[in-house]
This record gives structure tokens, sequence and C-alpha cells, in this order.
DNA sequence: TTGAATTTTGCAAACGTTTGCGGTAAAATT
DNA sequence: AATTTTACCGCAAACGTTTGCAAAATTCAA
């Protein structure tokens, strides 16, 4: 079937082209009773307007590209339900790439969004992105780009972040409250920053303000392998009490073992995380966790984007607050 | 910066839009030394094609439309996940929208498919979603659409989903060969069509082939319900023996309620599922389970859009069959 | 009634491609 | 040397919009 376009409403009404045009869009050049006309015409028509003869003419899609490491990503999820939501508000559409954490792919996307001339891109660099050379043509072809979660240290760059080390110590604090006498804190990869600022933060807190306090540090990659972390430590006769999960995945392996020895929290051990809140509450009792909203991370980015788009460059680093959420495992 | 075009190169080389267009795309007419000055230039320019005016012209987007219910949604993820990455290597993009499970929302997004000229969708209908014409209208408009997971009963339109009834009968046997005596099954909202099948199918399997066993029929619509569910019949005197969770959400309650009685799997009762894998594998013991892959969905999806795309309408209704992944809770 | 002011509409160029067709020059065939 | 073939290349139209400017139609004032 034919796409019904501009010349076909002209034709019909015997109108230019022009002027149907400006009367879709409410100009004020254009009489009442034509618009009235050409609306209606329009509707009983279907008409739909090209997107791709307006790009071209105007020069700008509404589209965001957005990069994650990965889709299937409780964080992920909910930060583009965010952008997701405030985009559609703001009439843009979102195109959603992912990176598997795969710099060739990451490479791949950012290649995409240039060729659908994308309005903004959001990125969340990939475990081991170095090079930033194209994030800088993107900014080249005038195309924002605002970095979240994972973001380049150079402060050239509009990014936004969770407040990695005050999310560190609002778990220590609490583990300190409780007078933890033995905890186990289990961080992730050793090789990301995320993992660095965290534990630094942590063990910094924790020396200041419990210098009694034994603390055992240990990096895991996985769950299985804070799972097995977990059992080590535990079949020590020096138990510890409380224990420290830096991410989902680590919360998982720990709870794994925890159902394994059937130990109970937080009696035996006491349990919290950092989390966004989904793991945390499928656990009978539920975990106790510092949250870290990937939504409200993506309603920041939007703002920075808006500005970004609106203000021309505006640079900063802003970051979203953590706090804790109070569950039954300490 | 200005865009590089056509043009500019046309202009820097002495030659003419045509020939340039034709020697980036290695047309037969265009000399070797011409088609070698081209491709210099343009990689020294960074020319990328601008894929508007491509469309516009050829009337042809390589993009693909996707509607989910939601995207936080492991089942879905793994779908997306699956024909993100065939369309990667076809050379397509993917533009994906969720529904929230809200007509207005799936309707919204459908107009954005059609504004943007999608070469296809994918859809996954959401809850309640009666009315198909919108959908009619994207194929008044040549745009294929192949419907996933929940589709329409009509058998005029292509779909792939997963075995539904296949998926309960396995369940079923695994239940029978454990020679269970009472079982409590927990199904979904009573008023999706994949619910009535599973529990349909799961029900008269157990009347024929195991009369004898006491089945116990529950319907929830969310966590909290299952596990409510749970508790009102454990408390019984006549204690069972065996639950069947048709989905994560009710394994989530279901395991909450064993966790907090302390139950012993599967010693005291036995537990199976229907899952993709990864809810079932965050408790001890892991849970067994009949696998719904959104994954393999996916990579059937994309075949099917494929065969759409190039032979015209192809219509059928495809499932992917489901098989019984062994945890040690039952 | 006539010229000016105002409202309403149309012309045409431009956005960056693709592609059918026609043209020119060199090479090959008589 | 005249003709045909072959190899390259350019012209121009088209895709569906938007928009500055000019033109036509209407209204108004005198």
């Amino acid at each position: 079937m034919m796409n019904t376009t501009l010349k076909l409403l002209a034709q019909q009404l015997q109108l230019s082209i022009s002027t149907v045009s400006r009367a879709l869009k409410d100009h004020p050049d254009i009489s009442a009773a034509t618009k009235e006309k050409v609306h209606a015409l329009a509707n009983s028509l279907d008409y739909e307007p090209n997107a791709y003869a307006i790009q071209l003419r105007t020069q700008s899609s509404k589209i965001f590209g957005v990069i994650v490491p990965a889709i299937a990503n409780l964080f992920y999820d909910s930060f583009i339900a965010a952008i997701e939501e405030e985009s559609r508000k703001n009439g843009y559409a979102l195109m959603i790439l992912q990176s598997s954490n795969n710099i060739e792919n990451e490479l791949n996307n950012l290649k995409i969004f240039r060729q659908t001339r994308v309005s903004g891109v959001f990125a969340c660099l990939s475990a081991h992105t170095q090079n930033l050379e194209v994030y800088e043509k993107m900014s080249d072809r005038d195309i924002p780009v605002v970095f979240f979660d994972i973001v380049p240290k150079d402060n050239k760059y509009t990014k936004v972040r969770m407040a990695d080390e005050r999310c560190a110590i609002i778990a220590a604090e609490k583990i300190i409250e409780r007078s933890a006498k033995r905890v186990l804190a289990i961080f992730g990869d050793p090789a990301l920053s995320i993992s660095q600022k965290r534990k630094q933060a942590f063990q910094q807190f924790m020396e200041k303000y419990a210098a009694k306090t034994h603390c055992t540090y240990v990096n895991a990659n996985s769950s299985a392998e804070a799972e097995a972390a977990f059992n080590k430590h535990y079949n020590k006769t020096q138990k510890f009490d409380t224990v420290f999960a830096m991410t989902d995945e680590i919360l998982i392996g720990v709870m794994k073992s925890i159902q394994a020895h059937n130990i109970k929290v937080p009696k035996e051990v006491g349990v919290i995380s950092i989390s966004n809140g989904f793991i945390p509450n499928l656990y009978h009792p539920i975990i106790s966790y510092v949250e870290t909203s990937g939504y409200e991370l993506g309603k920041l980015a939007f703002v920075q984007m808006l500005a970004n788009i609106k203000g021309g460059k505006t640079l900063s680093e802003l970051t979203v607050d953590a706090r804790f959420i109070e569950g039954k495992s300490m």
C-alpha cells in the first residue's frame, strides 16, 4: 500500500504541499478552515510523517542511543527504564545497543549511532575501554555524550554515576553500628575502578572508626568465586559474624553458601550488600542493602542530556546519592 | 563540524557525485584507480553515509522494532539478546520499546515504529491486548510483524512461542516420576491464556496418568500471593510433598516461604518450576526446572522475520520445545 | 473606489542519497 | 581508416519534508 505523503494530501485537497505541511503543524499563517480540512483528510488517510525526510531536512533525529555492557542486568534495566520514560515524554525514542563488554562491539555500536545521527548517546564504558577517541568523534559531530556508571576519568566529559565511595561508607557505618567483631568483605573484579574505589573507601572508614574490628578483604569475579570465598573463610576456627557483598553477583554466591550451611541470618552472621533491591528481596530474611538506583541515575542522566542539547556543552560530574534500606539481615 | 557528504568528496576529487557513490559501493562501472582514490579520501575524511538520505531514497531502514512488556525481565532479556546478535550479523539495528503491559504505550510504540519505517517488528502482546487493528496497519504498510511469547490466537499472523503445554506436561511427568502423593501447583494470572493453557495441560496429564495423586491448584498474581498460598496450604494437617511453580515470580514467593519455615528441600518438599534458569540457580539446593529459553525463541523469531522479509508472507506458528533441567530440588 | 495593510497560500530550493540512461574516449574489430 | 565494442563517467530525477520569500486574495480605511 502506498504511504500517504504531503504531496498526496495536497493533490486531493487542491492545495500546495507547503500549505499542507504548515497546516499540519498549526502554523499561524494558515486559516482555521484550511487546517480543519487538512487535518481531517490526514486522519482519514492515516498520514504519518516520514521521519527520514524530516531528519534529512532538519538534520535532527529524535532518537537517543544507549550503550550498556549488557541488557540482562537489573541495574542497567532500571537505568534504561528511567531514560525510556523521560524520552517518551520528550518525544524521543531510544536505540539500545549492548557492548557485551567487548570493545569491538562498542566501536560498532558507536558507528551505528553516528550513521543514525542520533541526537545524543548515553554510554557506559565497557570494562576495559581505554581509548576514548571514538567518543571524541561523536563530539566532533556535535552529538552529546553522557557517560553513566562506568565513566572516564577525564574531566572533559559529561558524566553521572553512583556515589560509589558513599555506598561503601554507608555499609561500613551500618556494620559498625552493629558492633561487628569480625567481618568478611567481598568486592568485585579488582581491575575495575569501581571495585577499587569502594574497597578503599570501606577500608579507610573501618580503620578510622572501628580499628578493633577485624576485617578480611576478598575479591571475587563471579557468584561462584564469592561462594567459594565464603566457604573458605567460614571454615576457619575464628568465624566472622558479618559479611559484606559489594554486588548482587557476590550476594548471590554468599547466600548460596548460607543456605547450604543452613546458617541463621542475622543471628549467626549478618549480611549487607550493595544492590538495586531485587536480589535482596528474594531471600528470607530480606537482606539489608545500600541502594544504588539505576532508575534515579537514569533520570539524572537524562537531565544532563537535555542540558547538553539545549544549552550547548555543560560538562560536569554528577553523582546520585545512596541510602540504606533496612531488611532483616542485620 | 560539517559532516562529510558525497558532494564534498566529489568536489575535492573533481568527480561527479554518482561516480563517488558508485565507487564507494564497488560498482563495476568504476575503474580501480578511481575507487582507490575515493576510498582513500572517504577514509581520511571519515565519511559516514547518511542513513536518512539512504532510507528516503531506498525506502528501507535497516532497523527492527521490538516491543516487550518489560525490559527488566530475564526471559525477555535473553530474547532480546538473541535477536540483537542476529541483527548485528545481518546489518540491522534494534529499536527496543516497552509497553509496560499498557495498551496505550503499545499503541504509541507502534506509531513510532511506523514513523521510523522499521523493516519489521517483533511484538509481544501486552497482557490484555484485544484489538489487533494497529498490527494490521503495520501489515498494510508492508512491515512484517513476528509475534512472540504472548501471541494472538488468529492464524493469520506469524508467531513463535514456547511450547507452553509441553512445559507443563514435562513438569507433570517429573512429578509423577517422583511418585508424589500430594502436590501444590501454583499458576499465574488466570486471565492470561498462558496460565490457562499450562494449567489445563498439567491437570489433564495428572488426571490421566496419576489419578491417585492429590493435586491442589492455585493461582497467584505475584510473589507475595504465591508465598501466601504456600503458607496457607502448608499449615494444613495434610501437608503436600511437592510444589510446582509456573513462573519465576511464583517460585520466588515459594522459596521465601520455604526459607522462612526452614523446610528441607527436597526431603520435606520437592520443588519444580518453569523458568529460564536464572532464579532457580540462586538457591541451595538448585531448583529443578523446565527450561523456557528466551534465547532460543529469539533465534527462531529472527529466522521467521528474515523469511518474511525475503520471501513475502510466510505465516505459521512455530514453537520451541522445552526440556527438563535437573537441579537438586526433586 | 482605490490604494494600503493584512491575511492566506504557493514556488522553489535544499537536505544526501541512488540509479536509469546517455555520453565520451579508448580499445578492439573489421 | 572506418566501425563497433568496451570501459568509464556524468546528468538529472526522485525520495518526502521544511522554510524563506514572493504572490495572490482578502479586508480595511479613506
